[in-house]
DNA sequence: AAATACAGCAACCGCAATCGA
DNA sequence: GTCGATTGCGGTTGCTGTATT
C-alpha cells in the first residue's frame, strides 16, 4: 500500500517559519517536551507537518544551539572527522557542541568542499562558469583521494617528528572535541589488526616503496613511511576506495584523507608524503 | 539603477532504522 | 516474527540576500 506519509499535506503550511510559529512551537516543546511529533503540530496548533516541527526545533530553536559563524577550530574539527567519518553529519555534529548536522553539512558544502577542491587550482577562477561547480551540486569528477593507514605489522602510534606534512591527520591542532574511540572505527564488528578488507587483495596494500601500480586499470602509489604508509588513487576507483575508508584497520583506522583536483600532476600525489620526501603539493 | 549571477542556508523529500503492538 | 507508525539521517531543492555587470 506505499508508505504512509508523515503528514497530511493539505492544508499545511510550508517553506519559512514565521516568528509567531516559531514561538508556538518553542513554548509547546518547553512545555510538553520534545516526541511525538506526528500529533505535535496539532496539539501545538500549528499548521505544519510533524517533521517539519521535528527539523525546525533541531535546527534552529533549540536552546542549546550555538549561532554564528564557524570557527576555525571547528572548521579544522569538521575537516577531520569527516576524514574518518564521511558524510554521516550527525556524528560530526555530535562533537560539535550547539551545532547541528544540516549546520555542519551545509557548511561543508558550501564552504569546505570547495576550499579542498579548489586547492591545487592555481587559478580557481570563479567568476564565470557553472554556479555550483564546486559544490553538492556538482562536484569535479577528477579528484585524488590520499589516505594514511598504519602500517599493519606495527601498533605504535605516527611519529610526531616526521608530521611536517599537510595532512590533516598530521598538521591539525588537538580540536575542541575528542572523537571517542569506537566513532573512529566505524566497522563494529570486532575487526583487529590481523584482519583485513576482503575486498583488497593483499598485493594491492602490501607496502611498496613510492610504486605506481594499476588496479582495476586505475594507477595507485603505496608509498611507504616507516610505521605507515600513504595510499594515493583517483577517486573515481571509489569501488574499494569507499571500502578503505570505511575500514577499520588497526583500531586507528584512516588517518589522513584529502582529496585534489588536477591529480595528474605527480607532486600533487605526494601531497601526503612531504615528510618523507620534502616534497609535494600543498592541497590545502 | 536594474538585471543577472552567485553563495549561503533553511527547509523539504525519501529512505532506512527503530519502536511497539 | 510481522507490520505499521515513528523517528532520524543524508541528499537535494529553492528561496533570499549579496555581489557583479
Amino acid at each position: 500500500m506505499g508508505r504512509t506519509p508523515c503528514c497530511e499535506k493539505e492544508g499545511l503550511r510550508r517553506g519559512r517559519w514565521t516568528a509567531e510559529e516559531d514561538d508556538k512551537l518553542k513554548k509547546y516543546i518547553e512545555a510538553n517536551g520534545e516526541g511525538s511529533w506526528r500529533s505535535l503540530p496539532k496539539n501545538a496548533g500549528l499548521l505544519r507537518c510533524g517533521k517539519s516541527c521535528r527539523l525546525r526545533w533541531i535546527n534552529y530553536l533549540r536552546t542549546d544551539l550555538k549561532r554564528g559563524n564557524i570557527t576555525p577550530q571547528e572548521d579544522e574539527t569538521i575537516l577531520k572527522l569527516h576524514t574518518t567519518l564521511g558524510n554521516r553529519w550527525s556524528l560530526i555534529a555530535g562533537h560539535l557542541p550547539g551545532r547541528t548536522d544540516n549546520e555542519i553539512k551545509n557548511y561543508w558544502n558550501s564552504h569546505l568542499s570547495k576550499k579542498i577542491f579548489n586547492t591545487t587550482k592555481k587559478d580557481a577562477p570563479q567568476k564565470s562558469g557553472s554556479k555550483r561547480s564546486c559544490s553538492s551540486r556538482g562536484q569535479p569528477n577528477n579528484k585524488l583521494t590520499i589516505i594514511l593507514k598504519k602500517n599493519k605489522t606495527n601498533k605504535t602510534t605516527i611519529p610526531k617528528e616526521s608530521s611536517q606534512s599537510n595532512s590533516i591527520a598530521e598538521e591539525e591542532q588537538e580540536p575542541e572535541t575528542t572523537m571517542p574511540k569506537e566513532e573512529q572505527e566505524p566497522s563494529k564488528s570486532g575487526h583487529n589488526s590481523t584482519t583485513k578488507d576482503p575486498k583488497i587483495e593483499e598485493e594491492n596494500w602490501e607496502l611498496t616503496t613510492d610504486v605506481e601500480k594499476r588496479q582495476n586499470g586505475v594507477i595507485s602509489t603505496i608509498i611507504e613511511s616507516g610505521e605507515w604508509f600513504y595510499s594515493a588513487w583517483p577517486s573515481s576507483s571509489s569501488n574499494f576506495n569507499n571500502e578503505w575508508m570505511n575500514w577499520d584497520w588497526e583500531g586507528d583506522g584512516v588517518l589522513g584523507q584529502n582529496v585534489c583536483e588536477n591529480f595528474k600532476e605527480p607532486s600533487s600525489w605526494f601531497w601526503a608524503n612531504n615528510n618523507t620526501n620534502g616534497e609535494g603539493e600543498e592541497c590545502r
